[in-house]
RNA sequence: GCCGCUAUCGUCUAGGGGACUAGGACGCCGCCCUCUCACGGCGGAAACCGGGGUUCGAAUCCCCGUAGCGGUACCA
C-alpha cells in the first residue's frame, strides 16, 4: 500500500522555516524510493485568521521550495458539511454529548478532583459538543520517531469538538479529514503530540483506523526559545529574499533534525533517496543562519557560470551580468552578496569616502596611480592576462608592495577596498570606464 | 499546577553495551595561499546534564533528580 501523506497548514501568516521542514519532510517521503501521495490542505477553520494573502505566501513559498503535491489545496473550512455529518454519528451513538460546561466549571472539576483528573461533564440539551472519554486503559500509539508513546485515559478532559453553534473544531476536523484523505502516515510538529490522543479516540469513536504517526522535534532560535520573527530570517520569504537558493535551504532543512553519517551536502536527489523518518532525531534543533550561509555558498559555487549568471539577473532585476558573475563566483555566498560586490561595474562606483581618504589620501598614491593610468591607458589587449604583467611591472619598478599599487586601483574603479580580483575587475569594466574613474581619483 | 516529550562540542549531528583516545560539518583560533575580500589547503581548541543502579564492561539499558520544550481554549 502506497504511503499517503499530507501537509496541513494553518494560513496564519508566512511559512515559517518549521512548517517549510515538515512540508519538505512529507514530499520527501511522497517522492522517495517507496512514494506516494502527498495532500495539501489548508487548515482555515479559523476564519479570522485565514486570509487569502496568507494562503498566498503558503502556496508561493511552497513553489519557491520547489515542493510540489499530488492533490489539492482542499480546504478545511469546506469540508463543514462531512464534519457536520460525523459529529451527528457520534451525538447518536452516545460517544459525544452536548454540554454547557465553560472554563470555569472544568477549572473547579479540577479543584475538587485533582489537576491530573480529566474533565468529564454530563449531557445536556443544549452547549459545545464534548467527546466522551473513557475513565480506563490508555491511548496509546507507536510514533515513528518517538517509539511507544501512551497516556492514561483517566487524565484526559472530555475534548470539546464542536462550538455550541455546531462548528467543529481543529482536533475533530484534523481527524475526519485525515480519515477521509485515507492518510496512512501524519507527519507534523511536536506540537501536535498532546492532541493526538484526542484525534486518536475521534478514529476510534467513529469505528475507524488510525494513521501512523510521526512528530517531528520543533525548531529554535539561537536562544533556545521557540523560533520566530524575531530570529531573522524565520520565513521561507525571507530567506529567498536573503539570496538563499531553494536547494541549498532544502539541503540545509533536511539536515535539521535528520542526518546520514558523516555527509552534509546532500542533493534533493539524495536527500529523497535517503531520507528516513526513523532516522529523525527526537531533540530539538536550533536554526543556525551561518551554516546556511556556508552551505549556500557551496551550492553557489557548484552553479555554472552561466546558470549563476541568470540567477542573479532574476535576483537583481537586472540583464546582462554574466562577466561580473564569472569574477564574483567564488566571492559571495548569497545572491545578495553580488551587488554590494559587483555593482560598481554596472552602476558607478561605491559611496565610502572613509576607504577613499585612507587609500587614495596617503602619500604617493598620486604618482603610482598616475603610473597605473599609464600602464592602464597603453596596454594591449585590454584584458587580465596583460594587464597582471603590466602593472606588477610597477610594482618591481618601486619596489613597493603589490597592494601599494593595487588597492589605490581598486579603490579609485570600486569606490571601496573590497572587489573581485583587480585584473579581473578592470577588464570587465573596460578600459573607458576605468581611465575615467582612475582620472578622477588623480584629479581629487 | 497537571499531562507529555526531550537531554553528546557554542550550533547541526554520528553513535543503538566492548570498534570511543567519542567521529563529521558550521562557527572559532593558528598557519599556508594571496592585490582586497573571499575561495581553497593544513593544523588546533571544543561535548556524553547530575546521581544511583544493571553489567566483567555504559555516551549507549533502567530509576530518580534537574533543566528545556510542548500541550493544557467553545485557537489552529
Amino acid at each position: 500500500m502506497a504511503m499517503r501523506l499530507r501537509f496541513a497548514p494553518s494560513p496564519t501568516g508566512a511559512l515559517h522555516i518549521g512548517g517549510a521542514r515538515t512540508a519538505l519532510y512529507n514530499w520527501l517521503l511522497a517522492r522517495g524510493p517507496e512514494a506516494g501521495q502527498l495532500v495539501l490542505r489548508i487548515e482555515d477553520t479559523d476564519r479570522e485568521r485565514s486570509t487569502a494573502e496568507n494562503i498566498e505566501q503558503i502556496l508561493e513559498a511552497l513553489r519557491w521550495l520547489e515542493l510540489d503535491w499530488d492533490e489539492g489545496p482542499i480546504f478545511q473550512s469546506q469540508q463543514a458539511p462531512r464534519h457536520h455529518e460525523a459529529l451527528l454519528e457520534l451525538l447518536q451513538s452516545g460517544r459525544a454529548y452536548r454540554s454547557s460546561a465553560t472554563a470555569d466549571d472544568v477549572r473547579e472539576w479540577k479543584a475538587r478532583h485533582g489537576a491530573e483528573r480529566g474533565f468529564r461533564g454530563r449531557a445536556e440539551a443544549h452547549g459545545a459538543v464534548r467527546l466522551r472519554v473513557p475513565d480506563e486503559g490508555v491511548t496509546s500509539f507507536e510514533d515513528v520517531i518517538r517509539g511507544p508513546v501512551s497516556f492514561r485515559n483517566w487524565h484526559l478532559d472530555d475534548p470539546v469538538i464542536a462550538r455550541a453553534d455546531g462548528s467543529v473544531l481543529y482536533n475533530f476536523a484534523v481527524a475526519i479529514d485525515d480519515l477521509d484523505a485515507a492518510i496512512t502516515h501524519v507527519v507534523r510538529g511536536e506540537d501536535h503530540l498532546s492532541n493526538t490522543p484526542k484525534q486518536l479516540l475521534v478514529f476510534e469513536a467513529l469505528g475507524a483506523q488510525a494513521p501512523i504517526y510521526a512528530h517531528l522535534p520543533l525548531l529554535h532560535g539561537p536562544d533556545g526559545r521557540k523560533l520566530s520573527k524575531r530570529h531573522g530570517a524565520a520565513s521561507v520569504q525571507e530567506l529567498r529574499d536573503q539570496g538563499y537558493l531553494a536547494e541549498a535551504v532544502r539541503n540545509y532543512i533536511a539536515l535539521l533534525g535528520w542526518g546520514h553519517g558523516d555527509e552534509t551536502i546532500l542533493s534533493t536527489d539524495e536527500l529523497r533517496r535517503l531520507f528516513r523518518l526513523e532516522a529523525v532525531s527526537r531533540s530539538p534543533a536550533v536554526f543556525d543562519e551561518r551554516k546556511l550561509r556556508w552551505m549556500n555558498g557551496r551550492y553557489l559555487r557548484a552553479l555554472a557560470a552561466s546558470e549563476l549568471a541568470q540567477r542573479l539577473e532574476a535576483f537583481t532585476g537586472r540583464q546582462g551580468l554574466a562577466a561580473g558573475a564569472a569574477i564574483a563566483h567564488d566571492k559571495i555566498q548569497t545572491l545578495a552578496d553580488f551587488w554590494p560586490l559587483a555593482g560598481f561595474l554596472y552602476d558607478g562606483p561605491a559611496d565610502d569616502p572613509a576607504a577613499r581618504e585612507r587609500v587614495l589620501g596617503a602619500e604617493g598614491a598620486g604618482p603610482l596611480l598616475a603610473e597605473v593610468r599609464d600602464a592602464l591607458a597603453t596596454a594591449e589587449p585590454f584584458d587580465a592576462a596583460h594587464l597582471e604583467p603590466a602593472l606588477r611591472a610597477i610594482v618591481e619598478r618601486h619596489g613597493v608592495k603589490p597592494k601599494e599599487v593595487f588597492q589605490p586601483l581598486r579603490v579609485a574603479i570600486a569606490g571601496t577596498t573590497v572587489s573581485p580580483g583587480i585584473f579581473e575587475s578592470v577588464e570587465v569594466l573596460g578600459r573607458d570606464r576605468t581611465l575615467e574613474r582612475v582620472e578622477a581619483a588623480l584629479a581629487r
